[in-house]
RNA sequence: GGGCCUGUAGCUCAGGUGGUUAGAGCGCUACACUGAUAAUGUAGAGGUCCGUGGUUCGAGUCCACGCAGGCCCA
């Protein structure tokens, strides 16, 4: 059997061949059942959603996810992934919607519910197989075949159960808030689709600073700015900021042409005033100037405005509670406006919030009903209270096409406070403005009934139990979901959609009664009693297709009876898709209906990962339900990974055309390649500028150097007939290189290890790289060459092959949770030919442990010395142009302290034979050549005389050789610095060695290294030969011979130097051409030339 | 406006607890090697450590205020 040998590599197809043969041999399957029994390790995986097509920032999160699975599992561990869908939502209706040309106002008209529903599912899995592809191919190991899926009775069925006991804890509740709402379409929208492009429009709409009287003054007024006049009525607080500074200003209405006095942020002055009137008296204003004097006279801080009551401005509808003061506003800035904010309690999100904080309340009247309402209806009018207003819509936009009034609402009423003297500036201004997408019309920020789980309840709980949580970044959790938790608000659950999950709560018409559905069951028997009591004839769940169908319009149709025998209807509204995935581990096993024991064992999990935008949404929902519910962390250890950005760090669109398509990354790097390129280039929670020449060079430079060094191996391996033959290398080794290697592959298996437990993927994956190319390749490999080429297989060789063998299977296994595909196949060409593992697959291998005897610092100190030394000396000779093939004599290193000694000697055979010098010198401390240099050790000195450092750095620095003596002579000495003793000792300073005069010196650090750079007849001697030898290989290897075919070679007879050198160094020369004889001959015909420096030598060679 | 992240060579990134030559890879330049060869090695050039203040004997590192980019939330 032999090392399979690769001619070209082709990474991409590596992983399509592997792919295959998991396939085949069903080795994730058996990942997970060889480990029954064993301890698991749980895994949530946040579903996505399939109706878009993957991205390349799905292979990154996915690579994440995927890394700590395998990891755990060559731990040991088992590891089930239960794949997931998530199905819901808006944008799976805007699609369908889109696609079928239809408004939503149509469901049910020109297409039947049914049919849309039926569309809904298929549309929200239009694109799995894409994603199914894309799972297989970039090697993410998820159980695909038997995911959960949101929309699924069963799914729905448990998110029903976890609502009803948020429910009978009292923790689900009824209220409302304020949301962007289109009176034209008569509906609310989402954030999402404000965001839709176009939405935002520039609008022109009048402004007014309005005067809002302080009460018990004659003329003092506070001022605040707003863009919507209209919503005056509803003011019933101004909102300052703590940290604002404010001022009182004298001056006169520029409309009534009143003297007055007002309040706003010093900040905003130029704003109001007009600079060229600062020069004027208050005295000397005449009604009807232009310019208008004003004077400050008071200045203070926000918080000494907070309680200061005013009067109603617009006094139409009183308020229902306290109202009228100032209070204090988190959001409230100096950007534009007066630095005080109108709060209209109804009409703005922060407005409600702030209101409510300070305990204001609004303005709010009762409909017919009983039902409280704002001063404007649901479409867009001014409700009859309104005076001269009363049915007025407040946008001109929202009357009918020429209906709409010259003055619209806003004007009218910055006339009416002109005229009252209550307007301070009235001025069109130009904004930023959402519209509706469908109506094209501005939208109302409006409140809307929805329902709301009490998470600020369980805020200090749900605060204490995310401390238990280990995230990477640390910040991410204290930080930006920390202080998320500590500024709670209640959940707003509400959706008034179509395609989502119901919520189950049916409710009389006076909501006297209510009830809470918790199962399939229970709504089957609450539809019997309906039923029974004559309220429905049949069961509208019987008309669903495949069984019971819990989604709207089915649920809609369900009436049930009350207590009372009254009719109970279905709250309309649907649920926030994110209750959908923060309950999968509960719905995903369809708990607590089924699967209890499997439930049971797999929560909370152990880790999860998904982008960091999902603070707020699946790690807030997961955390909510577990802590609220269970109270217990819904997850141990979470990675929230950054963005994958362009190149030039710019969020990757489709429209832009900057988006990289996965497939096609995969398709010409390989997965592997793309992945280790994703985790190791930044921290996964850093944002990851994605350049496929990075991905190209990953590939080069790291998975290339590993193959070839695979190839190297496979190639003498195979000569040899190498099957490890023997135990696996323990410290009995004896040689140096290979126990320094092995060492090193040591402390590689403890630092990786200690990297993926710690959930740093990137740590793990720069230390493979570095042992790969730096210490195996680029100096175990380069320096031990030979053994495997040369001479027979001994036990010399055996170990080499053995040592190098276990550094590449030890690789393969380290790495094969970041690079899957290639890493399998490495371990398998290896392991196949010695069968000393039984595993069909590296990932169904145990994950290398360390072997404390192998490692051995000492010894990688010696050969950090050797490559020091080695690089020194390869600098020197660049500067003296003298190559490494020509010998020369010796080098001279300084010797200071006893350990350096030791090691560098341990190392001097290895520095001979990498530099090619004949020997190594040593100058000890007694040496007088030596030209030391003294530095002072800052970090002690700095510790024990603080301010005295720079006197005594002066003082260290001018030692002189003598003084340098005397220090080293006496183990330190006393000084005297700005009339203070001070005490210095052999380790206050670092003493090194500095030059040797007359020889060409290179330092680094610790080590100088001086050479010795005479060229003898003899070496110069050796050096030709050493050329000739080189270029009788490449004559070998032109003429297509094998390493082990034997030559011949006749050599012209030349001038004596070139005959000296031949004579002299025959037996080398043959030895490494493996010629048979080499003669020197008078001519020769047909042969080569070989030019060596300005020689010109005629050879020939015969196999 | 708030919270969080990032800013070090042309590019991508390292740089415990503050300590005196700020590193690596790629790229660039030059050279070497030629039995790992569509490989490989060595050397060199290349820096306002985002800015400004501060703390300190000493700041890439600590503090404050900014600037730029990004995400989330308003």
């Amino acid at each position: 059997m032999k090392y399979r040998e690769y001619k070209g590599m082709d990474y991409a197809k590596v992983a399509e061949e592997t792919l295959a043969s998991w396939k085949e041999k069903g080795i994730f399957e058996k990942s997970i059942a060889d480990r029954e029994g064993s301890p698991t390790f749980t895994f949530f995986e946040g579903p996505p959603s399939a109706n878009g097509t993957p991205g390349i920032h799905h292979v990154m999160a996915r690579t994440v996810k995927d890394i700590f699975c395998r990891f755990k599992t060559q731990q040991g561990f088992q590891v089930k992934r239960k794949g997931g869908w998530d199905t819901h939502g808006l944008p799976v209706e805007l699609q369908v919607e889109k696609e079928l040309g239809i408004k939503k106002e149509d469901i049910g008209t020109k297409i039947s519910v049914e049919a849309y529903n039926k569309k809904c599912r298929e549309t929200v899995m239009k694109f799995k197989d894409q994603w199914d592809d894309l799972t297989e191919k970039m090697g993410y190991w998820v159980d695909l075949d038997d995911p959960y899926v949101t929309f699924e009775t069963d799914y729905i069925e448990s998110l029903w159960s976890l609502l009803k006991k948020f429910y009978d804890k009292d923790l689900l509740y009824k209220g409302y808030t304020i949301q962007p709402y289109s009176p034209a379409a008569g509906t609310g929208l989402s954030s999402h689709e404000l965001n839709q492009p176009g939405c935002y429009r520039d609008v022109k709409d009048t402004s007014l600073t309005a005067q809002f009287k302080v009460k018990g003054t004659e003329n003092e007024y506070i001022l605040a700015w707003t863009t919507t006049p209209w919503t005056l009525p509803a003011n019933s607080a101004l909102a300052v900021g703590n940290k604002i500074v404010y001022v009182k200003v004298k001056t006169f209405n520029m409309y009534t042409f009143e003297p007055i006095v007002v309040v706003l942020a010093k900040e905003r002055m130029s704003a109001y005033f007009n600079a060229k009137a600062s020069e004027l008296k208050i005295e000397d204003y005449k009604a009807g100037d232009k310019l208008i004097p004003f004077e400050v006279v008071e200045e203070f801080p926000g918080t000494d405005l907070i309680g200061v009551e005013y009067e109603q401005l617009i006094p139409f509808v009183a308020p229902d509670g306290p109202a009228f003061k100032v209070i204090y506003g988190d959001y409230v800035s100096t950007q534009d406006g007066t630095g005080i904010v109108h709060i209209a309690p109804t009409f703005g999100a922060d407005d409600a919030r702030v209101a409510k904080q300070a305990g204001i309340g609004a303005i709010i009247v009762e409909d017919e009903d009983g039902n409280a309402m704002p001063i404007v209806d649901k479409q867009g009018k001014y409700i009859d209270v309104m005076g001269p207003f009363a049915g007025m819509y407040v946008k001109n936009e929202y009357y009918k096409e020429g209906e709409a009034p010259d003055k619209s609402l806003d004007v009218q009423i910055a006339i009416k406070l002109k005229e009252e003297n209550l307007a301070f500036k009235v001025e069109k201004y130009e904004h930023s403005y959402p519209h509706c997408w469908r109506t094209d019309k501005p939208v109302l920020y409006y409140p809307l009934d929805s329902w709301f789980i009490k998470t600020t309840a369980y805020k200090d709980r749900l605060v204490e139990l995310n401390k238990t949580i280990n995230w990477k970044p640390e910040s991410t959790g204290v930080g930006r979901f920390g202080n998320w938790l500590e500024n709670l608000v209640d959940w707003n659950l509400s959706r008034s959609r179509f395609w989502g999950t119901p919520l189950p709560i049916w409710s009389t018409e006076d909501r006297s009664e209510e009830i809470c559905i918790g199962s399939v069951e229970e709504l089957q028997s609450e539809i019997q009693k309906s039923i029974a009591a004559g309220i429905m004839e049949n069961n509208p769940l019987d008309k669903c297709e495949d069984g019971v169908d819990l989604h709207r319009p089915y649920v809609d149709h369900i009436i049930l009876v009350s207590s009372k025998g009254e009719k109970m209807t279905r709250e309309p509204d649907l649920i926030d898709v994110w209750f959908d995935s923060g309950a999968m581990p509960y719905a995903q096993w369809h708990y607590p209906f089924e699967n209890e024991e499997v439930f049971k064992s797999s929560y909370p999990a152990d880790f999860i990962a998904e982008g960091v935008d999902q603070t707020r949404g699946w790690f807030f929902t997961l955390h909510a339900i577990a802590v609220m519910l269970f109270d217990q962390v819904a997850f141990k250890n979470v990675i929230a990974n950054g963005l994958v950005l362009d190149k030039e760090g710019n969020k990757m669109s489709k429209r832009l055309g900057n988006a990289i398509d996965p497939f096609e990354t995969i398709n010409k790097y390989g997965p592997d390649a793309t992945r280790w390129y994703m985790i190791a280039n930044a921290n996964p929670w850093d944002n990851l500028k994605f350049n496929v020449e990075g991905v190209a060079e990953v590939q080069r430079r790291f998975f290339g150097t590993l193959s070839n060094t695979y190839a190297f191996f496979a190639l003498y391996a195979n000569l040899d007939n190498f099957a490890f033959e023997g135990p696996e290398l323990d410290a009995t080794h004896k040689n140096e290189s290979d126990n320094w290697v092995l060492s090193k592959l040591n402390s590689l298996i403890k630092e990786v290890t200690a990297a993926y437990e710690a959930y740093e993927p990137t740590r793990a994956t720069r230390l493979i790289q570095d042992f790969t190319i730096d210490d195996l390749s680029n100096w175990y490999v380069r320096l031990n060459r030979k053994r495997f080429w040369k001479g027979d297989y001994n036990e010399d060789k055996k170990s080499a092959y053995q040592t190098l063998y276990t550094c590449l299977k030890t690789i393969a296994q380290l790495a094969a949770p970041v690079a899957p595909f290639y890493m399998d196949r490495l371990f398998n060409d290896l392991n196949s030919v010695t069968g000393i593992k039984k595993s069909e697959s590296v990932h169904l291998e145990d994950f290398p442990k360390v072997n404390a005897n192998l490692v051995d610092l000492a010894l990688e100190d010696k050969m950090e010395i050797a490559q020091s030394v080695s690089s020194l000396v390869h600098s020197l000779r660049k500067k003296n142009k003298l190559k490494v093939r020509q010998p020369l004599n010796k080098i001279l290193v300084p010797v200071l302290d006893a350990e350096f000694g030791d090691h560098i000697k341990a190392v001097e055979g290895l520095i001979m034979s990498e530099v090619n010098i004949k020997s190594v010198e040593y100058l000890d401390d007694s040496s007088d050549v030596l030209v030391k240099k003294i530095k002072p050790n800052f970090r002690e000195l700095g510790k024990r005389y603080g301010k005295l450092m720079k006197a005594i750095t002066a003082l260290i620095n001018g030692f002189t050789k003598e003084d340098i003596a005397a220090f080293e002579a006496n183990e330190g000495g006393q000084y005297e610095i700005s009339g203070q003793t001070i005490e210095l000792g052999m380790s206050d300073v670092e003493i090194s060695s500095q030059d040797i005069p007359g020889w060409l010196v290179a330092n680094e650090g610790r080590i100088t290294v001086a050479l010795d750079i005479t060229l003898t007849e003899e070496l110069k001697e050796e050096g030709l030969a050493r050329d000739i030898v080189n270029r009788i290989q490449n004559i070998r290897k032109d003429l297509g011979l094998e390493v082990q075919d034997k030559i011949k070679v006749s050599v012209v007879e030349n001038e004596g130097l070139v005959n000296q050198a031949i004579e002299n160094n025959k037996a080398y020369i043959c030895s490494e051409t493996q010629a048979i004889e080499m003669n020197l001959v008078p001519s020769v015909s047909e042969g080569h030339t070989l030019e060596i420096d300005d020689y010109k030598i005629e050879v020939k060679i015969e196999a």
